[in-house]
DNA sequence: GACGCACCGCTTTTT
DNA sequence: GCGGTGCGTC
């Protein structure tokens, strides 16, 4: 114990020691949360105040969930099984699964990933005519699954005019469809769980009694409906239930846009009446310039609960901020600085090179690649997510639920066997006129089609017969190749590589099966109550009999339907390379969680970082600030700023104007590498020397673009498209066009908050910067 | 049934 | 500027 709660600071000491109450931790970056959380749970346990079974942790990802249990259990002696840790998603799938009676599922039940969601609702608009031009199917899924994310069903959403009426019956439609296919998207796990246990009362206290200390991470990232959740789980209202510890950080709050609302941390402060409001500002990250930088560019936003880091760590050293001419220079001396870094003995993955959207880091990659330094793009596409690999799980996915009609159409013809698009025409008819699966319905075809599809189902039968009593990765083993997906990718010029995807599957399988705690040789499609039910806790309850959704899974699923639920929870890891020392590229957003020595912030222009998009939104720059502010949080000791004057976007040459958020970071802790503009400079007559006229290395394509430029200036008074102007009225801007010449020469002008202007060169006064 | 061409859209992402 | 998608042709 003494060894568990030592080197805590106070404020986490106090966290942790917490009496079992409601409690909101506002932990800033880098002070430590994981660590409190942990702790939190080892304590309760090594103290008594709660078994094992009476814990309930809630994360948004399963890494953030791997993480927790490894640390509980090299805190704890004990094992961590009885702990229900996990993700949302993972926790309702787990109850969802155990009483899949009680919601309405069949005991298969499949999960939809966005995918698989997307190409369903295209199936609908199909099937029921409807102009795709008119109803947009990423639409129509985002109208569904955000009625869904606030808890609302079909029937409960107001449609106030023609179009949302229709979008409502689309969104019943969808709904339907899902329960006659037996599979669920992720909104549906979640809004299934809630009424389900909204809905019967024996297993809702069941649950709140047995949930004593619920905890909750990233508190600032849910939804309503996960609030909602929660709030029933903590049995709130009730005269049962436990205790709600949320940690969150609503500084660090960037998932608005799909549908997070910040707005959770107030509510459950009042709704839940905490008492015990603890803030983790001790920061054990960062050097003091960059937490300095931190603190003052997020003092720009308001309504804040409100938090300032503080660090032991010294100043250390400034920001350092360079202005680029293009975004092909900004790559160039990204690497410059890296191998000065290097050279000085940093680690490669020490480095991270964060960008607001993907899209900029062709430029940056295609620049790394060109000077053979090894890099990895983080959030590409995730193993289970690959094609070949889709299309092995869904045979699998028609071995444990035919019907799912997005896996029967995905395979149905893959690899070809002769059915083509008419015969799926017809097949889809006779499904629709009998109400059934695409599956179900083959009997009913006749003719030639009739039988490539009997051949078909027979083959899936097939295979499912043959597997009976083998285990799991056999099974996989087995359908790779009856499927013909082997043979097919193998007989393909540039497979190879799908073919190792496929075959990594059974190993997959294989470390699938022994880490969930299913016997080796489990019969991969035998049911739960056979193979494992021993494990099943039985709790009676007012007469009722309830099965625990306990752990491990082997007690509520199948082998094979939990290695289905886990390929669509679990998306896999994105690139095997782990072990390469290799740069870090990413988006900020995905950047959040983690931290690097050294961190390159980049493309900070003005519609770019803060995004143009965000202005159009209420909130939308303050969300911009939150995720710079995560930016500049993951640098332990070096951190780098960089901005360009031209930039390649969508096929288009850009001049943006320097992000704003350049004005709310404190002076004293930069360190511009290139002259600066001053402020209060602007008028001066002084001309400035810009990163334009001293480019130390310039790439050969930057030299032809800034001599393209020097070409036209001849002809417009020396102005040039690119340049730096300061304005009376409008203030500062960048020139982004040139037309005319002489007396007659125009500048289109983008003056940021301004807007863009069309100046006549010869009437209005502009100063050179 | 495979390939080629035209068209679209384009912020961020986990489950 | 690029990648995904959907349609038309051989």
């Amino acid at each position: 114990m003494q060894n568990l709660l030592h080197n805590l600071n106070p404020e986490q000491l106090a966290a942790v020691t917490l009496p079992p109450q409601n409690a909101l931790i506002l932990a800033g970056a880098g002070s430590g949360k994981t660590r409190v959380l942990t702790t939190r749970i080892a304590w309760l346990i090594q103290t008594g105040q709660v078994s094992p079974a009476g814990v309930l942790a809630v994360t948004f990802t399963n890494k953030a969930a791997k993480e927790m249990l490894t640390r509980l259990s090299t805190m704890l002696p004990i094992n961590t099984r009885g702990m229900w840790i996990g993700t949302f998603h993972g926790l309702c799938n787990r109850l969802l699964r155990t009483h899949y009676k009680d919601a309405a599922l069949p005991q298969t039940f499949q999960i939809l990933d966005s995918q698989d969601q997307l190409s369903m609702i295209k199936r609908l608009l199909k099937a029921n005519n409807i102009d795709d031009e008119k109803f947009p199917p990423k639409q129509v899924m985002y109208f569904i699954n955000n009625n869904k994310d606030q808890g609302l069903r079909a029937s409960q959403v107001e449609a106030y005019d023609a179009l949302e009426r229709k979008l409502v019956e689309l969104y019943q439609l969808y709904d339907d469809q899902c329960q006659r296919e037996g599979v669920v998207d992720f909104a549906e796990l979640l809004l299934r769980t809630y009424e389900l246990l909204s809905r019967n009362e024996p297993l809702r206290q069941h649950y709140q009694q047995r949930f004593r200390h619920i905890l909750v991470d990233e508190f600032q990232d849910t939804n309503n409906l996960q609030y909602a959740w929660l709030k029933l789980m903590a049995g709130h209202g009730s005269p049962y239930g436990g205790a709600l510890f949320a940690v969150g950080d609503d500084d660090q709050s960037i998932y608005a846009f799909r549908g997070a609302n910040v707005g959770n941390m107030q509510a459950f402060e009042s709704e839940f009446r905490v008492q015990n409001l603890i803030k983790l500002e001790q920061n054990y990250r960062s050097h003091g310039h960059i937490l300095d930088a931190a603190n003052m560019l997020i003092a720009n936003n308001s309504r804040r609960l409100g938090k300032n880091l503080r660090t032991d760590a010294g100043h250390g050293e400034p920001v350092r901020v360079y202005e680029a001419s293009s975004d092909l220079q900004e790559a160039q001396w990204i690497i410059e600085e890296a191998k000065s870094l290097i050279a000085e003995g940093a680690l490669r993955r020490e480095i991270a090179i964060l960008y607001r959207s993907n899209a900029q880091s062709r430029v940056i990659e295609h620049a790394l690649f060109s000077a053979g330094m090894p890099y990895h793009v983080y959030g590409g596409l995730r193993y289970f997510q690959r094609a070949e690999v889709k299309h092995a799980i869904a045979y699998l996915q028609l071995m444990d639920n035919p019907h799912n009609d997005s896996a029967f159409l995905r395979v149905v013809n893959f690899p070809a066997r002769g059915i083509g698009a008419r015969s799926i025409e017809q097949l889809q008819n006779a499904a629709a006129t009998y109400n059934c699966s695409l599956y179900a319905a083959v009997p009913y075809m006749v003719g030639k089609a009739g039988s490539s599809l009997a051949a078909f189902t027979k083959l899936i039968e097939g295979v499912r017969f043959e597997t009976q009593q083998l285990a799991l990765p056999e099974l996989v083993k087995i359908t790779l190749d009856s499927s013909g997906l082997l043979q097919h990718y193998a007989n393909e010029k540039e497979g190879a590589d799908r073919v190792e995807n496929l075959e990594q599957m059974v190993s997959a399988a294989t470390q699938f099966v022994s880490e969930e705690g299913f016997g080796q040789g489990a019969p991969a499609h035998l049911g739960p109550q056979a193979s494992a039910a021993a494990g099943a806790q039985v709790v009676v309850a007012d007469g009722v009999e309830i099965i625990d959704a306990d752990a491990p899974l082997a007690t509520v699923m199948s082998p094979l339907s939990a290695f289905l639920s886990h390929a669509s929870l679990e998306a896999g890891d994105n690139q095997a390379q782990e072990g390469q020392d290799a740069l870090q590229l990413m988006t900020v957003h995905s950047a959040k969680g983690l931290e690097f020595d050294n961190v390159f912030i980049t493309g900070l222009e003005e519609g770019l970082f803060p995004h143009e998009s965000s202005s159009k939104e209420e909130g939308g720059v303050e969300e911009e600030r939150r995720l710079m502010y995560v930016a500049i949080t993951r640098a332990r000791k070096r951190l780098y700023m960089a901005f360009c004057q031209t930039r390649m976007l969508h096929g288009q040459t850009r001049y943006n104007m320097k992000s704003r958020f350049f004005d709310e970071l404190p002076e004293e802790s930069l360190k511009w590498l290139t002259a600066r503009v001053q402020q209060n400079n602007w008028f001066s007559t002084g001309s400035r020397k810009s990163a334009w006229d001293e480019m130390p290395s310039v790439p050969s394509a930057d030299n032809r673009l800034a001599a393209r430029m020097n070409e036209r200036s001849g002809a417009s008074g020396g102005w040039r498209i690119g340049e730096s102007v300061a304005h009376a009225k409008f203030g500062e801007g960048v020139i982004v066009n040139l037309e005319g010449s002489g007396a007659n020469c125009r500048a289109q002008i983008n003056f940021g908050s301004f807007g863009m202007k069309v100046l006549d060169l010869s009437v209005a006064k502009l100063e050179r910067l």
